[in-house]
RNA sequence: GUGACCGUAGCUCAAUUGGUUAGAGCACUGGACUGUGGCUCCAGGGGUUGAGGGUUCGAUCCCCUUCGGUCACCCCA
């Protein structure tokens, strides 16, 4: 039987590819404009790490983690998100001896174990950013303008909607705890199964229930909005007022809730509808009791995270290669030997060269150059390698002109170019079908 | 973890109530066309019908198990 890959892990094809390059792309630039570095993280950690970080009691510890005892028994947990790692390295090398906030930003895989589905695999992929160090309102509505264009930048702005909500801290959030649980046994009747129960273990959370029948119940609910201590109050009028100078748009959700203890105040979360019933692409808030927690300095912090599968999704397609420069078809094995040799040198500049092996007609190649979509191709045979020549021949319109063999080189590096030196997404010369070159794709400064 | 639907070639899909050698298009390779592409035609390579078991003279089709996919619940990115 053939061996197959994992249920809920994915390949991401060279189709594809560019899709993430552009993501990751992106994110360096724009995270770069707002000050954040980058940091690099292990992909597995102690267990420990993440049942203090994430909750003990939340889903994600209790049920999706991919756990495993190294040859000493230790047990090892594949992240399930970055944010514990990135906090675990900040207190772990004393980054917080570093001028407040540390703005930090990572990217990769993360994994949980759950049932696939649309937009939710077991190894994902987040950007994750955090600002450690500053409980400032302005932080939070700076890395919520940051969140809002990277997607600008995608071109996706128009397609998501922000919505942010205040949860509270641990002086008033109690309360209206209390006051919540109160109002929900109250109405236990017209709530459903799942709502009865979620009222002892996670009021909060019942806010988020989407059955119609809990609506009318839900909808008449007491809002932590309304409950929210004066200092919290404060701070969330600024974080809108600070959002509403920058002329972001949002709707405040008092839906919006999170889990954990530690979360404060801010919360935020970035939906679209396009994507059936995983509608977060990305999600964050401030957290201010968890650097303290995993025992490190009690320094606030905020951040947030983008889930990538969801964003290549939302941008859809995929692309096709762009063509190289020239496509060399040697006839024959000397032939092959010293294009061969040109291909090397002019590659080396920088100039994208596909080359045949000669074991072909030369029929047969030019199809495939064709097909490749390449402007010009170079055709040595026996009869040119004897005049030391070289064919070079405009696809398009069929003309061809003899070089000397000697010159090839000079001349293929010459030869107009056609994808764009500067991003990664260039148009085909003949308009309509957009390709893809690396990100990394040179442009030699001689041929600017 | 729960539920529903679905697995046939690299891709998109066929295959009479269960019927003998599982087909087509696209893609790939070659030929017609000895060293000159785009069009056309022909041919070839490719499949343990996801896997395992069962019923049957006979299974892609019916049954069971398992793996995977899709969608939803749960939860989240």
């Amino acid at each position: 039987m053939n061996i197959k890959s994992v249920r809920g892990v994915h390949d991401i094809l060279p189709a594809e590819a560019p899709l993430w390059q552009r993501l990751e792309s992106a994110a360096r630039r724009v995270f770069g404009a707002y000050g954040y570095r980058e940091i690099r993280l292990p992909l597995f950690e102690r267990t420990e790490l993440f049942a203090r970080g994430i909750g003990e009691v939340t889903d994600i510890v209790q049920k999706e983690m991919y756990t495993f005892a190294d040859r000493t028994g230790e047990s090892l947990t594949l992240r399930p998100e970055a944010t514990a790692s990135v906090l675990r390295a900040y207190i772990e090398h004393g980054l917080h001896v570093q001028p407040k906030p540390v703005k930090l930003y990572t990217m990769g895989p993360m994994f949980r174990y759950e049932r696939p589905q649309a937009g939710r695999y077991r190894q994902f992929h987040q950007l994750d950013v955090e600002a450690i160090g500053e409980d400032h309102p302005a932080v939070d509505a700076e890395v919520i303008g940051m969140l809002v264009r990277f997607f600008a930048e995608l071109g996706l702005a128009d397609r998501l909607a922000l919505h942010i909500n205040s949860l509270g801290d641990g002086v008033c959030r109690p309360a209206y705890r209390e006051r919540l649980v109160e109002y929900l046994r109250q109405h236990a009747a017209r709530l459903c199964a799942e709502c009865r129960d979620r009222t002892e273990r996670n009021p909060l959370r019942v806010l988020d229930c989407k059955k119609p029948e809990c609506r009318p119940v839900l909808d008449q609910a007491p809002s932590l909005l309304d409950f929210l201590c004066d200092p919290c109050a404060d701070n969330f009028t600024r974080v809108r007022a600070y959002l509403d100078a920058m002329g972001i748009r949002y709707v405040v959700d008092r839906r919006l809730v999170r889990g954990f203890d530690y979360y404060v105040r801010t919360a935020f979360e970035l939906l679209t509808t396009e994507l059936g019933a995983q509608n977060a692409v990305a999600g964050g808030g401030r957290y201010d009791g968890l650097v303290a927690l995993l025992g490190g300095p009690p320094d606030a912090a905020t951040g947030f995270a983008i889930g990538m599968e969801r964003v290549v999704l939302l941008l859809g397609g995929t692309t096709t290669p762009c063509p190289p420069a020239a496509f060399l078809i040697p006839l024959g094995d000397q032939a092959l030997t010293r294009l061969l040799a040109v291909a090397q040198e002019v590659r080396e500049r920088g100039v994208p060269i596909e080359l045949g092996y000669g074991t072909r007609k030369l029929r047969a190649e030019l199809e495939r150059a064709h097909r490749l979509g390449v402007d010009h191709v170079v055709i040595v045979g026996e009869t040119e390698l004897g005049r030391e020549e070289a064919i070079i021949r405009e696809m398009k319109s069929g003309s061809q002109r003899t070089v000397r063999l000697a010159s090839l080189g000079d001349e293929l590096a010459a030869l107009p170019e056609r994808a764009s030196s500067t991003g990664a997404t260039a148009l085909r010369s003949e308009g309509a079908a957009a390709c893809e070159v690396g990100s990394a794709a040179v442009t030699s400064p001689e041929h600017p």
